[in-house]
DNA sequence: GCCGTTTTCGGCCCGACTGTTTTCAGTCG
């Protein structure tokens, strides 16, 4: 079993427990035990074997039976007995804002819902409002969480999120009373996707910020309005909470709705473990006495850790490393690689391309037009090669200050070949390999089909790797272990796509990556000059993967660049 | 179900808001 279906299992038991009123306490163990499974390094296959499993934060006697038994025999009669007692579509109410367990539980015992379907028909049918814990609003509620639901997965690409949010941010400025403004939540963090925006204010007057926020631009319904929170719905579905405090709670509050949950439950402990209260107006000595913290630093210190950036504010070893590393920032990164021009799908020329990317300030820009077998994109015949190999010698020549790099982005073919022969694949500066079609292999398959081409001589770097979509195609299934292994030996790179839609390879192998000493490349895979402002997602990726300057490609100059690529 | 310089029982992070109540439970982050 992998460490994700052991810990979907415990997750699942967890839910079960509450649906069942049992003690939260208990219910909340088997959470905790499954995100400990998820991020631990170790095999947990092992870990039973060894009969290790104590060894796991929170792991006690009973949950060290279960998992050994669930691992061994790969099934566990105590979770089989929990879900007898509940259909299996009962699992998807809980994605329904305001049901949780208990209603849940409710509308299961006393009306026989299980499905969402039938959710919808006892609404229709007014049969909410008088069951316990229920009324006409919370069954209005409901009705607008199935349409919400039906509208949209709830979530929203970073993207998305961002630009709603500094729109809404740059229209609070405009009220006088609001003296600080921040974007927190998922968005600071830089999550890819996000379910909804977090603002922060700090102002004189709270009722009138409050008022100019709920009558902001887009704002399509008002969910709740009170004096320190309110939350809105805009047009696209998207929600926004926006949260006012003082400015002395400012820095708390700000750490506050910035932390995961689960990094907000660490620290709250920590303030504890030093007689300390922390919530978000404060960090509290003894009777309630404030610590003053000017900033978030300063709240750091207090708890005696280094300040840790936003990104990895995630609870996944932020706590533990030995030191929090110096990421990599947007003056680190001095060329930008994979774009594209109108030798292929491109909008921009070359000359356009290099005039953006010397404008923002890079001192390279890598040109990686589709190959010949991409026709839907107009991919390079070898003649295109050649013809755009003169044009960018050309461009070069009157560009100034900015370097030009010949690159491909060539098509891996279903056996792993690349897309061109060994006479041409050698005239490039770089080859960025890439999946485009056949996206429909076995785990298997595919990461053969990817070895192969990172054991190509002329493969560079490794594009988009998994070739997900975000919100709407998962990636094809892959080894990683096995790819992370060969890129290592053959010393290839790993793309971070930074187009939002893809920002893949995903944060969360990053730093296993860069620990295997594989260097990443931030890519924009730019089809316009704007599409170079992309860089900003990839970046943000690049830092909650706890990247520094020295793991990313694009951080070396032109020169050390193409040292890199002859000494492999 | 776990845990332990407050320790083998009694806690387990904490507060806001809503909707249902008529003082509070449930949900959410």
């Amino acid at each position: 079993m992998t460490r994700k279906e052991i810990a979907a299992v415990l997750e699942e038991i967890a839910l079960l427990l509450e649906l069942s009123g049992e003690n939260p306490f208990k219910s909340r163990s088997y959470t905790n035990v499954a995100r400990q499974i998820l991020q631990s390094s170790e095999d947990i296959a092992a870990l039973v074997r060894e009969k290790r499993l104590r060894e796991l934060k929170g792991v006690g006697e009973a949950l060290e039976q279960k998992i050994t038994e669930l691992v061994s025999t790969g099934k566990l009669p105590y979770h089989e007995e929990l879900r007898a007692r509940f259909p299996e579509t009962l699992f998807a109410l809980f994605d329904i804002p305001g049901l949780g367990a208990k209603r849940i539980k409710t509308l299961y015992e006393d009306l026989g819902i299980a499905t969402l379907g039938e959710l919808e028909y006892a609404c229709n049918e007014n049969r909410l409002i008088t069951l316990k814990g229920f009324g006409p609003k919370m069954q209005q509620k409901v009705l607008d969480g199935l349409a919400f639901a039906k509208r949209h997965q709830g979530q929203y690409l970073v993207s998305a999120g961002l630009e709603a949010a500094n729109a809404l941010r740059d229209w609070l400025c405009d009220e006088k009373s609001v003296s600080q403004i921040e974007i927190a939540g998922s968005l600071r963090r830089r999550k890819e996707t996000v379910k909804d925006v977090d603002l922060l204010a700090a102002g004189s007057d709270p009722d009138r910020i409050m008022a100019r926020f709920v009558e902001a631009p887009g704002v399509e319904t008002v969910t709740s309005r009170g004096d320190t929170k309110s939350s809105v719905v805009l047009a696209s579905g998207l929600a926004v909470d926006l949260r006012v405090v003082s400015g002395t709670q400012f820095p708390y509050a700000l750490a506050h709705f910035t932390g995961s949950k689960d990094h907000n439950v660490v620290m709250r402990q920590r303030a504890k473990d030093r007689k300390m209260k922390l919530n978000e107006y404060g960090l509290f000595q003894g009777d309630d006495r404030l610590l003053r913290c000017e900033d978030e630093e300063a709240i750091f210190a207090a708890l005696d850790l280094p300040y840790i950036p936003p990104e990895l504010r995630e609870d996944r070893g932020e706590f533990d490393a030995e030191s929090v590393p110096e990421l990599v920032q947007r003056e680190d990164l001095l060329g930008v690689m994979h774009c594209h021009s109108t030798y292929s799908d491109g909008r921009s020329s070359l000359e356009e391309m290099t005039a953006g990317a010397k404008a923002r300030g890079y001192r390279y820009i890598g040109f990686a037009d589709h190959s010949q077998s991409a026709a839907y994109a107009g991919g390079l015949r070898p003649a295109d090669v050649e013809r755009q190999h003169d044009e960018i010698d050309k461009v070069m020549e009157k560009a100034g200050g900015i370097r030009l790099l010949k690159g491909i982005e060539s098509d891996i073919l279903g056996d792993g070949s690349l897309d061109y022969d060994e006479k041409i694949l050698k005239q490039f500066d770089f080859v960025i390999a890439s999946v485009h079609s056949k996206l429909t292999m076995t785990e298997k398959e595919a990461t053969q089909r990817l070895l192969a081409a990172i054991r190509n001589p002329y493969t560079s770097i490794l594009g988009h790797p998994t070739g997900r979509l975000l919100l709407s195609r998962e990636g094809y299934p892959l080894d990683l272990d096995a790819i992370f292994d060969a890129c290592a030996e053959h010393r290839v790179a790993i793309e971070i796509n930074a187009n939002p839609h893809r920002l893949d390879l995903d944060w969360r192998h990053l730093r296993t990556a860069s620990e295997r000493g594989i260097k990443l490349c931030i890519g924009p895979d730019a089809h316009s000059v704007e599409g170079l402002d992309d860089v900003d997602y990839g970046l943000g990726i690049a830092r909650k993967g706890w990247l520094k300057k020295d793991d990313l490609l694009n951080c070396m100059d032109a020169e050390e660049l193409l040292a890199w690529r002859r000494t492999k």
